[in-house]
DNA sequence: GGTAGTTGATATTTATAACTATCAACAATA
DNA sequence: TATTGTTGATAGTTATAAATATCAACTACC
């Protein structure tokens, strides 16, 4: 009997994750410190990892091993994503909205949203659901029109 | 009897240049060959830089020493920028354009250029003159509907 | 209830990107 | 034509980002 998990279930243990994507714990952690990851979290705390985020870490690993881009380097690609075309904010809350005005980290890694934001749970959010790879980004980016 | 230069007017060879940023030649000519920047050449080859290439440097240096990306890093992000907004290239020329399908370097950085830009120096394309600062960029990229 | 794995925090190691130095050949300027 | 600065190329240094190790306290699960 086989049970089935869609691609987006928290299923891997840190250490299981870890093991599967050949790298350490801590790395781990420290990626998620960075803001470039948000793994699901138990009631315990305790994280749990799905088939996609091994996927997006993949990404970030190839680009830090193979691209030679800077975890900052990425996290200033991951702020250049227009995130308010891609959700409703009003004028008004984005001109209030820290990832609208900075340039330093991806929109869903500050922590207190105090616009449109405030009761979304990032995790769960397009933006971050659909952006993790400079691909999709530019893709993104080159279908857009100048106004 | 006092002599005006405009802002852009290349006047300072590579060691002035370099000792007014208070780094070395070298530097300079390796960020050239990333292809971060492309200073004027007169016919014997020699670089001079305008005071507008020394604001540039300074932007990509803030970069790389406080903001902590690395070159390669400032050059996937300069690669996001859609030029093919910018410019008026056909659907077929941005589709044969090496600049708008990969993601690496700035698309002034190519050396052939084998489509609308084919006939251009780059050095006085708008594309290279105004998004040189990270935070152009992501204005540039509000500023665009989505699709 | 006991083993194995987790948490966050701090300290340490290592791999390498960013920068510098040196070289001989060539060019600019006076 | 002599001095000063340029060119590109290669080799070497240094600063630090990325990754790892260690820690005691806490949690999961058979």
């Amino acid at each position: 009997m086989q049970e089935y998990y869609s691609k987006c279930e928290p299923i891997f243990t840190i250490s299981t994750t870890a093991k599967l994507l050949g790298i350490s714990v801590h790395t781990l952690r420290m990626y998620e410190r960075e803001g470039l990851i948000i793994p699901f979290k138990k009631n315990s705390n305790q994280r749990l990892y799905s088939n996609k985020d091994i996927e997006r870490i993949k990404c970030i690993r190839k680009a830090i091993n193979e691209s030679k881009i800077s975890i900052n380097g990425i996290k200033a690609i991951y702020s250049l994503i227009p995130c308010s075309k891609l959700i409703n904010c009003s004028d008004a809350e984005r001109n209030n909205c820290k990832a609208f005005i900075e340039n330093k980290q991806a929109c869903w890694s500050y922590k207190d949203h105090n616009s449109y934001c405030k009761d979304v749970d990032c995790i769960d959010c397009d933006v971050y659901k659909n952006y993790s790879a400079c691909s999709n980004i530019k893709e993104l980016l080159n279908k857009m029109k100048r106004n």
